[in-house]
DNA sequence: CAGATCTATCTTAGCGCTTACACTAAAACC
DNA sequence: GGTTTTAGTGTAAGCGCTAAGATAGATCTG
């Protein structure tokens, strides 16, 4: 009886039966174990030439597909990286995710992404399931965050940057000084003679990189003894509409500014297309200038100066600091990709401009390119 | 010394300490049994409320965070979805892969993205890999692909859905009817009266939706007798540079077209830019029409005609439908959303048009807007 | 009140893979 | 020629979790 009821209990069916092929199913075709199959389809160690060929043919003939989770658990790396960004309508993270993504795959690894739609607490959540999922690394955008969340991906080792920042401290990051940056933008107007000069910033608020843009401007400002009133900032979510909202607040200030400086190209579009349809000339009568770069900048009427940035190299090296982290390979903790000012039509002296300074010496030659005719 | 060896053996360290908490931590801290605590924590059993409450300050306090590849692996499924897109740079793309991500944490599960290029081997190695990865969904974008690699999905039982295109057959789809889409645009220039209407499609080899694109404009023309001359045919890879370079071409053929019809809002931006640039009035000498509606369509200068797309519909709706197969729901094969003409400024009936036809009637009223002072 | 029925919980066998270690045979060394 | 390496393979112990079945009380039944 005893016997009975055990014997039941060996010889009950599979609880849950994948009839899918397993590396026992390749092994057995191929005559040999399992860990020679492992061995021969992770190059994790020595195999002979004829046994591999024996493997590599089972696979074929098989259909087998390795199971991931298993290889995850017994490995403890699950070869996939994570990604955290704002938004992925944001032309900028979409370029910088899918290098990354490009550059991952390459090397093997899956791909998670997840948005926060610029919510820290989002951001959180996030982080706490891609280490759940067992990522082996995570890309993060922006360098402010909680220290609690800091401190959870430090105490579980997970591999993590920083990308569209420089983070200060020894985070390791892959980005930009985006004070530094706004700053040489505003210099840019300001040798031009402008002294009346508005902004259209991002939401400060949850976007440490339109803080610092913002905060580079006044700093500029700052260097030459003017500051910037409140009534010549206006802060909007970075949307073309939103960027002409944005002009037509400014145009409507006692003394009109000169220049305006957008936080990234969106805004600038926007200011620019209400210009136009406000009949404000520029450059004539008022300097626009964006930030990004973006594939329209160059192309639209006036054609936009703005501050380049190369948003698929950010992409690239974030992935390239995961891997070699990962493999224990040496990787430097900060990467400084550069940015340029890019001076195109959209800025000018201002109108009856009294001195007009030397252009900023890192800037690009302007543009020249056929124009319509008149 | 038999009993030593085995003794020896069984007394190894454990291969690999992770020296993470697991569930039997949790479960000794609580009082409980590990399944208790996986019971509790993924409600998939009764727990009393006070063992609940017990095992929930157990999981905070000792700052448990399961392990998804051990779960994965047991329960075999990853909660996770994979997407597959040609690239996110395009914004439609972008778009519907937020939503659905969006759509897809809410519900629990972990988004994977990977870009194809539009190339259909590397859509095959992605399919590949999320489904080793252990995906329990796939979102695709268009129906045109290999039978092979869709019959190794339907082999594997993995859900997956087509976007962006309608699959005629059994396939699960959300999507529209991109001949028919376009057929509408095409009969809209052909009711303002143009005749000699050029094209800058997408590249339609490896592209079902600009193929079918293509033909709908075909079928628009061959039902009034017309036909589309090779050299008014420009194929080009969307970007905003491709559409000034396609329009370029189209006005140096021998009898101008009046109307261009893009294969997307990229190339009908470039168009239109070079329009500007050549002096060529829109629409006074020339109408331009695009496709998707982005953004920019209705804030630049003239607004564009064009077919509007809910991208963040389609990825919504390919979410839920994936949701609905896993949760083995019953949910609609085939979904279509709707796609409408939006008549902005960039058309209007040809130069000396002799007759001008009633408007298609499906098409929303012409936007009107202050324009800036001439 | 014995037996049937629930309920909440525990025990334990995997899920499919990797890898530490054992082992054998051939190569290299002294 | 014996000893040490090395190369190639096998054995089996987990990785951390879920879930099927067992178990033990509590609650109903007739």
């Amino acid at each position: 009886m005893d016997e009975q009821k055990g014997k039941s209990r060996r010889e009950r069916a599979p609880r849950r039966g994948s009839n899918r092929v397993r590396v026992a199913d390749v092994a057995l075709a191929a005559g040999v174990s399992g860990a020679t199959v492992s061995r021969a389809l992770n190059r994790t160690g020595p195999v002979s030439d004829d046994i591999r060929r024996r493997i590599e043919q089972a696979v074929m003939a098989l259909g087998y597909v390795p199971n991931g989770a298993a290889r995850a658990l017994a490995s403890q790396r699950a070869h996939a990286i994570g990604a955290i960004v704002p938004t992925l309508e944001n032309t900028n993270f979409a370029i910088t995710a899918e290098a990354a993504q490009r550059r991952l795959v390459e090397a093997g690894y899956n791909f998670l992404v997840a948005s926060t739609a610029y919510s820290p607490e989002r951001e959180a959540d996030h982080i706490q399931s891609l280490v759940a999922h067992g990522v082996d690394g995570i890309i993060l955008v922006g360098a402010r965050r909680d220290p609690e969340i800091v401190r959870f991906l430090q105490a579980r080792r997970v591999p993590y940057v920083v990308t569209w920042s420089l983070a200060g401290d020894d985070t390791p990051s892959v980005g930009f000084d985006n004070a530094e940056a706004a700053r040489k933008l505003a210099n840019h107007l300001l040798d031009l003679g402008h002294r009346q000069i508005g902004v259209i910033a991002g939401l400060t608020k949850s976007n440490d990189r339109a803080a610092a843009r913002l905060e580079g401007v006044r700093r500029a400002l700052g260097e030459r003894g003017l500051a910037l009133p409140r009534e010549l900032l206006i802060e909007r979510p970075y949307r073309i509409a939103e960027g002409q909202f944005g002009l037509r607040a400014l145009m409507a200030m006692a003394p009109r500014p000169t220049a305006v400086i957008c936080g990234n190209d969106q805004l600038a579009f926007g200011a620019l297309i209400e210009c136009g349809r406000q009949g404000v000339a520029v450059p004539g009568e008022i300097s626009i200038v964006g930030f990004d770069d973006l594939e329209f900048a160059d192309q639209i009427e006036p054609s936009l100066t703005t501050m380049h940035v190369p948003a698929e190299e950010i992409g690239h090296r974030a992935a390239e600091y995961l891997l070699a982290k990962i493999n224990g390979q040496p990787a430097a903790t900060t990467t400084a990709v550069s940015v340029s000012l890019i001076v195109r039509e959209s800025s000018a002296p201002p109108p009856e401009a009294t001195e007009v300074k030397h252009l900023d010496d890192t800037a690009s030659t302007r543009a020249e390119r056929p124009r319509a005719p008149a």
